[in-house]
DNA sequence: CGGTTGTTTGAACTGATTCAATCTGTGTGG
DNA sequence: CCACACAGATTGAATCAGTTCAAACAACCG
């Protein structure tokens, strides 16, 4: 888990991008970009956060994706959100319930809550541009409690598929998967084993296509169809 | 579906004391009072909110319970929040993906967007008191995650019903379960027919006592043995 | 009293889990 | 460049939890 304390223009101007895409106007994303910070680097599939440990810090994505986590009391890990570039993690006043895990190798900025909240106050463009993320986040929190209560097996990994691909803007058709089958056995709330059963199951009916990590969607209609996804949701 | 202009003092004054025994202090409260509104009597079962609709609203559940719902692609519908008394639906800029219905015959405060939106701006008090809410149901939906994706049916069930005891205030071992079966299997992403067998094996094993709604818990610490439930998430 | 809504029960079926073994790909150090 | 270790993917067989369908029963209410 190497972190520095850097300042290159080059990464600099990445995250503002980075945030400009996720919607911020840009004199508020330089708001932000200076806040007193450091920019981590985590590896995935390592402990970053544990479950039960204080929040007082923000976290934005830079690069790769970030899962909260939690455990149930047989040890089965579930995951219960992502946040992709652009997207982040707000401070609690109480200790966080969840952990905090890399999908995949990811760089994040770490800032403290009291260098944060303070610039929050102090601008109400940027409170409604937060107001807004965190309803994008409850609905598509909405979205995976009806994928796992009432979508079978099949839907629901299309469904991630198909989201990840949306979010990751990776253009229709088209999506570099970044989960292993075990994560997205922890999304959609089953083993591993299914998953990839599943997997090969829409291989074999040609929903997809599969080398290594690549998955190329070969027919994105047909898929939407049966992962039900309606993408509304991620507009808000 | 009653709907009503009254301003009469006794209610005023319930709603008032609902919103501080939700954490709200005595002046914000009357800041939210003050503001223009309407007391809407909402039936259960009944719809009042479609998915899809536009959501200018604010609304404070005064007596009963709401839900948020949203339906699948082969109709099967799926609750995805509960608003107890004192809790709230907040206004949207885009139309809500979720519908809302009542539980058992509700109570409702419902304003206008317009009208709250620049109360919030003008309070930073407040903000940080729907801050904190949101975080909260936020909280809710990460558990309700954990519960449909890693918990088996008993444990769901269960663990509903122990967080239900906590949000209704309803003291130790005790609870009117104010939902029907078809409910509960809405919530916990099963069928009725399943919900209702799961009951019965509860009150086999001893863990509660039914008679017509009224549960009690008569073994709270297996109870929550049971279904996992460690109520720290809704201490937020 | 009749209609509606919710609960209960049984039998057959199926999708997903579990457990265990094997296979594949990648990176590391000798 | 090979040997080895390790993480992830794949497959099979047995089992089981939960669904589906259908029917009967109970409670409530105007």
């Amino acid at each position: 888990m190497a972190s520095r304390h850097v300042k290159s223009a080059r990464q600099e101007r990445s995250l503002r991008e980075t945030l400009m895409s996720a919607g911020i106007e840009p004199n508020l994303a330089d708001l932000l970009l200076d806040m007193p910070h450091r920019i981590v680097t985590v590896e995935p599939r390592r402990p970053f956060r544990d479950p039960g440990s204080p929040r007082s810090e923000v976290i934005f994505v830079r690069s790769g994706i970030l899962s909260k986590f939690k455990t149930d009391s047989s040890g089965r890990r579930h995951i219960v959100a992502l946040r992709f570039p652009g997207e982040g993690i707000l401070p609690t006043e109480a200790t966080a319930e969840y952990g905090i895990q890399a999908i995949v190798r990811s760089e994040l900025m770490v800032g403290k809550s009291e260098d944060f909240l303070p610039i929050l106050d102090a601008h109400p463009k940027l409170q409604r541009f937060f107001w807004r993320l965190i309803q994008r986040n409850e609905s598509i929190g909405y979205e995976w409690l009806v994928n796992c209560g009432r979508r079978d097996s099949t839907a629901r990994v299309a469904h991630l598929l198909c989201e990840t691909a949306v979010r990751m803007n990776a253009g229709e058709g088209r999506l570099t998967n970044p989960f292993t089958q075990q994560q997205i056995a922890d999304i959609t709330g089953q083993t591993s084993v299914n998953v990839n059963r599943v997997l090969a199951n829409m291989e074999r009916q040609g929903l997809i296509r599969r080398k290594g990590r690549h998955i190329e969607f070969t027919d994105w209609t047909e898929m939407r169809r049966v992962a039900n996804f309606q993408p509304q949701y991620l507009a808000i």
